[in-house]
DNA sequence: CGCAAGATTGAAGTACGTCAATTCCAGTGG
DNA sequence: CCACTGGAATTGACGTACTTCAATCTTGCG
């Protein structure tokens, strides 16, 4: 549950009760095998899924066979807090590589939701995250270069694994081989590969064994032109150690009722 | 306040004191003159907005002096039940022509929300929605070519203009420049104008003085490989006659505590 | 060792964008 | 009622960032 506190502490403090209320809710945790499904379309979901460790994208197949992936989900991101209520997905849930995924049991969560407070509004916030980040792949995949859109993908990532503690000084590993970089990018693998080797090039990145090094942070999101500000982190370069809760407790206003 | 609970109605049923009781909430009702912005990029949301006329589109500025719109609004749709969690907006809303919104006051709906039932329910579906609306973007943007993209977006228009009862028979006003259509789609005006071209060749839908028709919507439906899921409308060619709510009454299973 | 999936590279095609001119049209003022 | 105006629509010629196809070369793994 590490990953998932670290991460809503990016939105609201969160107390150690909370968090280990939240523990308490987890009904199971299993390991799905590479490439399996968390959840498919037209499922209707009966869990919460959280993902621990490994990675996970949202997907839809194309008429020609093809896949579009939406979204990324790093450790730490919950895949369906919503989900129940509609009556069934309309993407499915795929997991890359092998993953660790918690089940919590909807009754649990939604105890916890009666109780308020600021776990439910860092939750609330979790899930207005993930829509602007769909806004700003939008963007992305619109109106920019090939060069650029991957690079501004790389930036975002360093953000989002960064605020759980995945990065190291100068990179991160990226488990994706670019089959599934140019599903996520609206490109081809094929140019998918000249970009990659672009940038090297240009001594923007580089990746060797699934670790990508980022010689230049700075550098990296000056061409991509990423703004990071649509992630809504309150630190943006987040320190590993978790921030001693005291520190932030009480800065936030109370969510009350006012969630939605 | 007739479009919004007719919008909400494709999602539980809305009682009329539920409606009633929204209409209560609103705290004022402005004309926006057009090409204004209801809210911008950077603002702290102090209010909910509703937009009950006209068009409206999310949109951000881009480094090289353009602009992506990364959502359209019609009348019924909400422009940020969510804002005031969040620090700031990370993009603007900006109408197109001259439209109506309606203002509540945020403490007026949170009773609301108290209150809880099919209502909030309605509500919160709604926002899933928008983040369903937002991926099949992603992946219409990232993967269709422009005739079938323009033709996608155009169903979808259908669909939901549709549900508030803004559609004729074979087709719909669609008051956005071709510019417009540029921004939403990722291409240019240019290449806008030849596609739409091309499908008026095709005899799949035409377009003149921001009335669209739509000859046969199946076969524009099937051109486009539009598949209606995503917007998990109740009633997915809806009649105008807004259905006799005790028909539906009672069938939505409740939403309790299970918000989230 | 051998197989299958992914990565890499080259050559050739194409769906877009860019640039630039012209036309259309609603609104405005005379 | 008509000329004037500025934004949008339209059209053509041309350039290019991407795709497609296809071959080869790695890499991980039973």
């Amino acid at each position: 549950m590490d990953v998932l506190v670290k991460k809503l502490r990016q939105f609201a403090s969160v107390s150690e009760a909370d968090a280990q209320a939240l523990a308490d809710a987890v009904q199971d945790v299993r390991l799905v095998p590479a490439g399996g499904d968390i959840i498919r379309e037209g499922d209707k979901a009966a869990h919460v899924h959280l993902l621990l460790d490994g990675w996970a994208v949202r997907y839809k197949h194309l008429a020609d066979g093809g896949r579009s992936i939406m979204a990324v989900l790093v450790p730490g991101d919950i895949c369906d807090v919503h989900a129940g209520l509609l009556r069934a997905m309309d993407h499915s849930l795929g997991v890359v590589g092998e993953a660790e995924v918690a089940y919590f049991s909807r009754g649990a969560l939604d105890t916890l939701f009666e109780r308020g407070g600021l776990l439910t509004k860092a939750l609330f916030c979790s899930t207005l995250v993930d829509e602007a980040i769909l806004r700003e792949w939008l963007l992305n995949i619109g109106r920019r270069p090939a060069g650029e859109r991957l690079a501004h993908l790389l930036c975002e990532l360093s953000l989002r694994l960064g605020a759980v503690g995945l990065t190291v000084e100068d990179g991160y590993r990226l488990p994706l081989s670019q089959i599934v970089l140019a599903d996520m990018l609206g490109l081809t693998p094929v140019h998918i590969n000249r970009t990659l080797k672009t940038l090297g090039k240009a001594n923007l990145v580089s990746l060797d064994k699934k670790e990508l090094t980022i010689p230049n942070l700075e550098r990296l999101i000056d061409f991509a032109g990423f703004d990071p500000s649509y992630l809504h982190q309150l630190n943006n370069l987040a320190d590993d150690r978790s921030p001693s809760p005291s520190k932030r407790r009480g800065q936030e206003p109370s969510l009350g009722s006012s969630w939605l």
